[in-house]
DNA sequence: TACGTTGTATTACATTTTAATACAACGTAA
DNA sequence: TTACGTTGTATTAAAATGTAATACAACGTA
């Protein structure tokens, strides 16, 4: 179902084909826990069979599971599960060895101090970001303000920001393969256009774009690069109207998002890894 | 021994015995992830199979299967794993639902700004504390800044806020639970001096420690409870001397902490769920 | 170049997961 | 309250999956 769909792709959490050295097993597991997307807080097995396409003792089985590892509460009343916090583990497991995430957090925390503003870091994954670091200032929507978040590359000035690092052919691939929806009315979807803006950001040296997928909020980010001048991240710097105008925004913030950007691919480069 | 064991414990992922319901390759999944710990940054199958338990085999199969999911990333060159961006988008699963979070992020934010302070959101794990939300304002250990990490609650001012409002037995039998560590010299493990600092805790409302678990940290924390009184978390506001001196801290910052984690208290109050 | 080590691939085997089914618990409406 | 649909839980025989042993290949060190 369309439903089911969603919620699967809301991780791509998909069968690689079945390989002798593939644990199925593992990748339901995962599926149970993707399960838990957008709308939803809390689940029964009924509903996780549902969205995951697994049969209700499947779903009965790797939620049990998960739960017993910690990873998924019980509501013991409405005997519903919902995520744990112990998936925040999983987090540090990533970040404690992240040199990107050390490099960038120290210049995060300095530049934020500047206007006030929000820095986030964010980590190219395919076609889509995660946000790994942020460093909030003003409050914003929760769900803005939080690690983790996937966002589509295509429509977001932190994309645009890694897309213009790459060979033209390569941008393309990635806006090609993207899913491009308008969030919101005025959300850019031809990919002639995505890559004209994509071209300016090569110019300018960041990229920015207003109310993508938020309404109000502009976004300013500048490339982070490797030893080979190969994207890895942006830094990004939400801000919104009134308060900041785009123009304002462009000018003020696009060159704070720059020298951090800078600074961070510099310290990356002197710390010697690749990651 | 003993690396394995200490690696298993860093996460918790042990086996709640066989049951019918209970999907074994789920938890073997999760041991290698947990294997990523501490000291580590990549690891070959031989290092995985060592520090999970598992044999080579499923050590193989299970690094395999966590690479093809995106959990785990392959560095073709030295055929090592790592852990993947990816695995933020499990803390996200986490996040996005806590209303714990969301009732506390604008605070924490409000709060920071006062002093110019890092605010974190810390929520109890059995005898151990999540952090799940950071807001860093000084830089500090990069360790220090991140979500997801997990503490002790003996010898934290964060625990020792949320056991100061426990009935005494409870802690105690907390407290006994606890692997009391000397993480520093002067790093407190007698549990009869615990007790004393969170019954002096809960005279004032909120816990302080110095040096306990990271050198010249000052740490203040005040509880925050839900509908029934029961604690769920703390605010934590760390502090460094020099620049801090623990008198000062305590007087500022236990008022700002107190303020603040009663704020959220109420917050969740209103926002009516039981989390 | 030769060796030890570490990663990869392939098997027959059996343990584990499956999916069907039956039972129990809940809550909704008559 | 009672009866009903729904949802969660428990139990199985059957089979598919994961296992562990082994052999091979790739690396890097001496």
């Amino acid at each position: 179902m369309g439903k089911s769909e969603a919620t699967t792709a809301a991780m791509n959490v998909v069968a690689p084909a079945a390989h002798p050295l593939y644990v199925s097993s593992l990748e339901k597991g995962f599926r149970v826990l993707a399960a838990f997307g957008d709308d939803c807080a809390a689940l029964g097995v009924t509903e996780i069979a549902l969205r995951t396409g697994l049969d209700k003792s499947a779903a009965q089985r790797f939620s049990n599971t998960l739960h017993q590892l910690g990873f998924l509460e019980k509501d013991t009343s409405t005997r519903r599960y919902r995520p744990a916090r112990k998936l925040m583990e999983l987090a540090f497991t990533y970040l404690r060895h992240s040199s990107l995430g050390a490099a960038a957090m120290p210049r995060l925390i300095e530049a934020g101090a500047v206007y006030q503003t929000t820095m986030n870091l964010a980590e190219r994954e395919d076609t889509d970001l995660i946000y790994t670091v942020r460093i909030p200032h003003q409050k914003a929507a929760y769900v803005a303000t939080v690690p983790g978040r996937r966002i589509p590359m295509y429509c977001t000035a932190t994309g645009h920001a890694i897309l213009s690092q790459m060979p033209a052919d390569e941008a393309e691939d990635i806006i090609n393969r993207s899913i491009l929806t308008e969030h919101l009315p005025g959300t850019m979807t031809d990919p002639k256009e995505i890559m004209k803006t994509v071209r300016k950001a090569r110019r300018n040296g960041f990229a920015s774009t207003f109310a993508q997928l938020l309404p109000r909020e502009i976004g300013i980010a500048a490339p982070i690069v490797d030893y080979r001048g190969r994207p890895v991240g942006a830094v990004h710097i939400p801000a919104y109207t009134p308060g900041w105008t785009v123009a304002n925004a462009r000018q003020k913030l696009g060159t704070l998002a720059i020298e951090t950007a800078d600074a961070i691919s510099g310290a990356l480069l002197a710390s010697g890894q690749k990651f």
